[in-house]
DNA sequence: TATGAATGAGAGTTCATTCAT
DNA sequence: AATGAATGAACTCTCATTCAT
């Protein structure tokens, strides 16, 4: 029974900091870091203004969680589904339909992604780009790299090639107009990203 | 006389403007627009407190100003290096070279610029905009657009491959080490490019 | 059966309040009062925060109660040391040296017990007092009246001189390095002390 | 012109400090350094709540500037007062007589010394000790140092019998009721001392 | 009796802005 | 135009205390 009690609380506990977590992206998103409001967050999860300290020792330490937590699903959801396909040239084009997809779904996160990426913290720039680097480790190996071994793209050096396909996923899905539509196009990109890679199309 | 002493004032009234805008350009670099303290910028220039709100009448406005006089620097100084080149491909390798040789020599600027451009302000986001069309236009024309038409690029769209180009040119230009470098090439980017619009080698 | 269950219960009871009340003494040391915080005494003391308050009603309480508790122990000490000894001035002399003793032994209890002892707040200085009144009257009588009775120290007021006699204590044994030893030493206290109740030396 | 403007702005910022000052001995004096509000210094003093950041950088640095203050009105007090009377014991009594009543006629500003004296900080502590090391000298030359030299008390150390005679001063002065009246009468304190010292009465 | 999540009043501090000089 | 004292809203963070389990 005491073991119950404690599994509750452990689930209790992990709803919050979830609840936390989402107010925290939202009301980031809404104005970067500096005009976000910890106790605001705090209330809009439905909990008093000081329980966020229960969770997050401060501002600062909630954000680098939140970028973790924000990169971690990204990062899932894009290798997830360039996973299902087998040809580099495939892989590329879900890269780009998968990541501009989710930063339609995802607004809030990744507005605070892009906004963190860019912004003028160089410790959470750091912090992000570390939280970054397995998604862009599969980009080199499982898409640039496999491509060239397969002879399907020109030789390029795997991970200069993949800094700057990142560079582009980024730079053209975080330009959105005020619904969080892009205003590039995934397969647009793609299809300038091929031809740079000399895919026979 | 009076008229002299006027032009006097002018002159000094610009330069005041001038120093203002350069201690603000260091200040919003260092932390971005929310960290800035404008009082430590009047004192910067060599003012007292007060002084800074004689020439602009917010931080908000002061920033917009700011925007305004970088976007046209940086404007004017890529416009004419590109513009002394002839060739398309030329252009497109000179338009990377002088846009991150700009970016290493006026670190500050480019900092603040990176930070308006994809921060959480909707209005410091469209601003920028507004400021860099000159630049884009030019891009998609006297680039992009000349190339196709004298046949050294294939078929594109130069508006929508004008986005694509600055958003790359951004994108890798903004990713440098503290010390300001940058960590991609500008000739590997151009040859990246080059190599996306076909053309011949 | 349930008396012996009964007893371990208070047993248990005890022992909890002790581990809280050598806790307390800790933190409250450290920075006094104000800046002592209760849970981390509850869980210094190896319990969870809110365990201190079965003991406690709260946090004025809880220093109250240690005061009393360590003025016992001071008081208990110095008493039976000093009884011990006979004769007028060896009581004396034993008084300071059984007292700087205890304040080099208890570093964190004397530390509390200064702090109250000249602290701001009135009430906790009253307190203090009424806890330390046994060993005023033991001054008095057992000592200073003692030793002008047999002729020992000339005619002073016992009372008044006892107060002076407490407060020269107090005073000196307080001023301690960041190790807790005295800068004052106790025969040379106890010295000037003989000299000024004219002890026949 | 320019000159006068100048003058008028150092003499009204002087007047503020030491309104804040002011205001800030009775707050500290009240309930201690932690409980004293810093915005209600400022507010008593009859200004808005952030003005007091223009004098002070911090509760911390205004406590230790109040310090300084509090000490150097006591020290010239007493020694303007003892610097008049001429033979070794008179300035013993005077000593006393000064202290005390500077003790009751700066109710607040002696509350706010002996908390800090003995107060659980100890870089206050050391603070206080460095601002009243003039008194210290003072006394251990002027007073005791003059009656050895004279003969007129018996032969001491200068130093160690200084450091006892401020002990007893603060600890007996200290100790009044609410009203702000000493306990202990001067004249007897000083009797006492004259005796330990084995002057000639 | 023990627990620890939740609470919310309250604190120190910052700083954009105003304005009399 | 230049000054800098004054303002007060707003923010992050602390922690004594409560209470359901």
């Amino acid at each position: 029974m005491a073991r119950h009690k404690e599994a509750d609380r452990e689930k209790i506990a992990s709803e919050t900091r979830r609840a936390l977590l989402d107010a925290a992206t939202e009301e980031f998103a809404r104005g970067g870091y500096n005009e976000a409001n910890i106790n605001r967050i705090s209330l809009a999860a439905g909990f008093a203004k000081g329980t966020i300290y229960n969770y997050f020792p401060s501002k600062r330490q909630l954000m680098l969680a939140l970028v973790d937590d924000i990169a971690a699903g990204h990062i899932a959801y894009i290798m997830e589904r360039v996973g299902r396909v087998d040809d580099p040239e495939g892989r590329l084009l879900e890269f780009f339909e998968a990541g501009f997809t989710w930063v339609m779904e995802q607004t809030s996160r990744a507005r605070v992604m892009i906004t963190m990426l860019y912004g003028p913290d160089e410790a959470f720039r750091t912090h992000m780009y570390q939280a970054y680097l397995p998604l862009f480790q599969f980009v080199a190996e499982q898409i640039v790299g496999r491509g060239v071994q397969l002879g399907r793209f020109r030789h390029v050096g795997p991970m200069a090639t993949a800094g700057l396909l990142m560079t582009i996923y980024l730079g053209t899905a975080s330009q959105t107009d005020e619904g969080g539509r892009t205003w590039f196009d995934p397969a647009q990109v793609s299809e300038f990203v091929l031809h740079a890679l000399g895919a026979k199309g």
